[in-house]
DNA sequence: GTTGAGCGTT
């Protein structure tokens, strides 16, 4: 279980305040990022959300996996440590 | 002005 989860299929418009917008409507929203890519700082579609509780984070995905953002329909699960 | 499975720049 973890507290991080990973969001996929982002469409290239999502930013970090998308997605912490979209989350912290299930949860405790402690950071949300949408990852960029660093050359042309872009949008790679997909992000990541770190929750309060781990409780939240699995009601989160429950409830946004597949869920609609921006036109695009999101993948939403436990993301795998950084380190 | 593009792309579409995956697991993060600083």
């Amino acid at each position: 279980m973890s507290t991080k989860l990973f969001v996929g299929s982002l469409p290239w418009s999502a930013n970090d305040e998308d997605l912490q917008n979209a989350f912290a409507a299930h949860g405790n929203v402690l950071s949300a990022k949408v990852v960029t890519d660093k050359e042309t700082r872009r949008s790679r579609g997909f992000g990541f959300v770190e929750f309060e509780t781990e409780a939240e984070a699995n009601a989160a995905i429950q409830a946004l996996n597949g869920a609609e953002l921006k036109g695009r329909n999101i993948i939403v699960s436990e993301a795998k440590p950084k380190k």
